[in-house]
DNA sequence: TCTGGGGTCCTAGGACCC
DNA sequence: TCTGGGGTCCTAGGACCC
């Protein structure tokens, strides 16, 4: 029987830090611009547990995490490192395990053949004792036959733990968990199933009412699925690549002239597009977003005519594209602007030998 | 308390084509 | 003069994840 182990790295970003600090271990440690540098639009990106028993958590505005836990020590954050020691972390793991599924900065699943659960318990453990010593980090591990259950388990076994959930377990095992321990179920759908009485995941079981159905759309017969004990697993694609890349400013004080906001965005697109030239990638549609004040935020594209590269065509759409939105919203609620972001959409490696090629404008695909 | 920066996927309407 | 069904692309917005 085929296996998966979701291997999730704990307080990631911390646990990075606490290895070349372990002097800080035991004590309530964040990673995030110090609030005490300064007034920060910024947010906590990890902290250690001890911090989150003060209820610091990520994302949380650093202000308040700076209030909530004052004797915290502060660490910038180095995001170069983070990507160094996660590609580490697979080296060291494909070292036993050829089939490695990256999925994201901080988690990877493993996939192994083996029959008995407790030969998959044994399999964790000793690949997270692996991890712990060769790396230095701490890890848990979820273990199912269904990825997504593995993910959940894994979840549930933070911190540096061990869950694994054979298969005739599986609807028994998510049935008491909150709606929200599944992937894709955030505050939003977590609300929607509440005010229909559907709070945890066995609730889901016997089917979800019309009026749910319709609001989730295609989701809906997944998490029932799910609920079921019978999840729907599709095989991932292969290695593609990544479908955009974008780059972001949020301004220190909110921006209410165009001049600013468009030069804003001529500079991202600068940067973007210079990061994608190195990279040997072009695009073949650009988008720029603009978030308000209010943190409302809105967006609008084009498609380009061809595929382009380098940053001339980003410098010359990006700022038509945000004078649009600003155009709009002055007709409009007048709102100052707090971010401006760039993006570059539909990605393809560039042919190579023709990325230095202007001349070389090639007529529309698709 | 006042919310980063980087991504992915889904939906829905309209345009356009056969 | 009034009319089908299906498919793809483009665009905007929303929800979610790390």
């Amino acid at each position: 029987m085929r296996w998966f182990l979701w291997v999730d790295l704990d307080a990631y970003y911390v646990s990075c830090e606490l290895r070349d600090r372990p002097d800080l271990l035991g004590r309530p440690v964040i990673v995030g611009p110090d609030p005490r540098e300064g007034p920060s639009r910024g947010v906590v990106l990890s902290a250690s547990y001890e911090a989150r028993a003060q209820g610091v958590h990520s994302a949380m505005p650093v202000a308040q995490a700076g209030r909530l836990s004052p004797e915290a020590t502060w660490i910038r954050p180095d995001h170069a490192k983070y990507e160094r020691i996660s590609e580490e972390v697979r080296a060291l793991l494909r070292t036993k395990y050829p089939f490695l599924r990256p999925q994201s900065i901080d988690e990877v699943i493993v996939e192994f053949e083996a029959e008995a659960p407790e030969q998959v318990d044994s399999e964790a453990r000793a690949l997270q004792t692996m991890i712990g010593t060769r790396a230095n980090l701490p890890a848990s591990v979820g273990a199912s036959t269904y990825r997504i259950v593995a993910k959940i388990a894994s979840d549930r076994a933070k911190p540096a733990g061990v869950r694994v959930v054979p298969p005739a377990e599986v609807a028994a095992f998510l049935a008491p968990l909150p709606v929200r321990a599944i992937p894709g179920v955030g505050p939003k759908t977590e609300a929607l199933l509440r005010d229909h009485q559907v709070e945890t995941i066995g609730q889901m079981a016997p089917g979800l009412p019309p009026a749910l159905r319709r609001m989730l759309g295609s989701f809906a017969r997944e998490i029932v699925a799910l609920a079921r004990g019978q999840p729907v697993e599709v095989e991932p694609d292969e290695e593609t690549g990544p479908r955009s890349r974008s780059v972001d400013r949020t301004f220190d004080e909110d921006v209410g002239n165009a001049d600013e906001l468009s030069s804003a965005a001529i500079e991202l697109a600068r940067l973007l597009g210079d990061s994608l030239e190195r990279e040997g990638l072009m695009f073949r549609s650009v988008s720029v977003a603009v978030r308000w004040e209010d943190f409302q935020r809105v967006q609008r594209g084009r498609t380009l005519p061809a595929y382009q590269h380098g940053p001339a065509a980003l410098q010359l759409v990006a700022p038509r594209l945000v004078r649009e939105l600003w155009s709009e919203e002055r007709r409009g609620r007048r709102r100052r602007a707090r971010l401006v972001s760039v993006r570059a959409e539909r990605l393809r490696p560039a042919p190579s030998g023709q990325r230095d090629l202007d001349d070389f404008a090639r007529p529309p695909e698709d």
